[in-house]
DNA sequence: CCTCCTGATTGCGAAATCCGCAGCCTCTGG
DNA sequence: CCAGAGGCTGCGGATTTCGCAATCAGGAGG
């Protein structure tokens, strides 16, 4: 996951905004903006703008748009276990009652990366990073089993990352 | 997911260098710098020189060692379904025989954007981003499945994103 | 205690980039 | 035909990035 919606802040994906469709429609030169940045997101815009046919201005502006929209984010990623989180975990999450609300329950906690709504055997995804099993013990059995509406979960911990990429566009 | 390691280019988390415990340890400048650009990928040397304590040369050295040895990249993140890619999944997958040699075959597919080995009921997790309906389908049942050692799949199809941080370590 | 090395940090100018703004153009709607 | 809005371009001035030489700190040896 991860590559998914971009959260305005640190928090949820606020608004539904466009969470149907593609919402914003974006051209073609936009698209070539995000893939220009999603190689590398600190590339001059004078660069980028060379690549698409643009002026720098330009580039800028369709930027700080995007930016501002919510559509992309421009942000260092790392790998949780180089930086001192031990454990990490995917967790199905079986509901009864509402999805939405135990969604956004999770989505206030700290340790949930990543919350997603499926369809499949299981109503939401759950991606958890903790700094030890204790830890994961904790943020499993005692926080996300006791929200309201948690019916039952299932864990996958991490045994090692494999792949992750940004780069859909160019393909 | 997706927040997990740092794929060296468009490709797998080539070594395994330390995909053991942290590798490199990381001392707490480090983990500060990390952090200011997890909140802006583009925040200024100067910027988060006076925010760590540290000259902007000093900083501007440190995140391009931490880019060098993968330990973090700088990017643009987007949620694919503004981006034109309608549908979205995650898949678990059993496994026979070697697991590690399934994965990186599925690594290899450009519609896998995350592949990680797990523990639990499924051998694999991966979430696969596709254009529509019919390429999710081709991706799974074709792609996916005709890959040596796989035994079944369970497909989770994303009906809404919720959530998706990078900054842990604001925590 | 002194010296040699290695690695990290700092302090600069010079070059490149970012930023705000004014001017243009195009498209839409009175 | 005339606003008005939106998007682009050009252009200085302020900032930031870059490359480098000098400085510092921390061992390993002698």
């Amino acid at each position: 996951m991860h590559s998914g919606a971009v959260a305005s802040r640190s928090a949820d994906q606020k608004d539904s905004r466009e969470s149907r469709n593609g919402g914003t429609q974006l051209d073609a030169v936009s698209l070539a903006i995000i893939e220009q940045l999603q190689e590398d997101g600190r590339r001059p815009y004078a660069a980028i703008g060379k690549a698409v046919g643009l002026s720098e201005a330009a580039v800028r502006q369709r930027v700080q748009k995007l930016l501002d929209q919510g559509v992309m984010q421009i942000v260092a990623v790392t790998d949780p276990l180089t930086v001192g989180f031990r454990r990490q975990a995917m967790v199905g999450v079986h509901v009864e009652g509402d999805v939405e609300s135990v969604a956004d329950a999770l989505t206030a906690m700290s340790e949930c990366e990543y919350v997603v709504m499926t369809a499949g055997s299981f109503d939401l995804m759950v991606e958890v990073v903790c700094e030890d099993d204790d830890h994961l013990l904790e943020v499993i059995n005692r926080r996300i089993r006791a929200v309201p509406g948690v019916r039952s979960t299932e864990s996958f911990v991490y045994l090692k990352l494999k792949k992750q990429t940004y780069m859909w566009g160019t393909r």
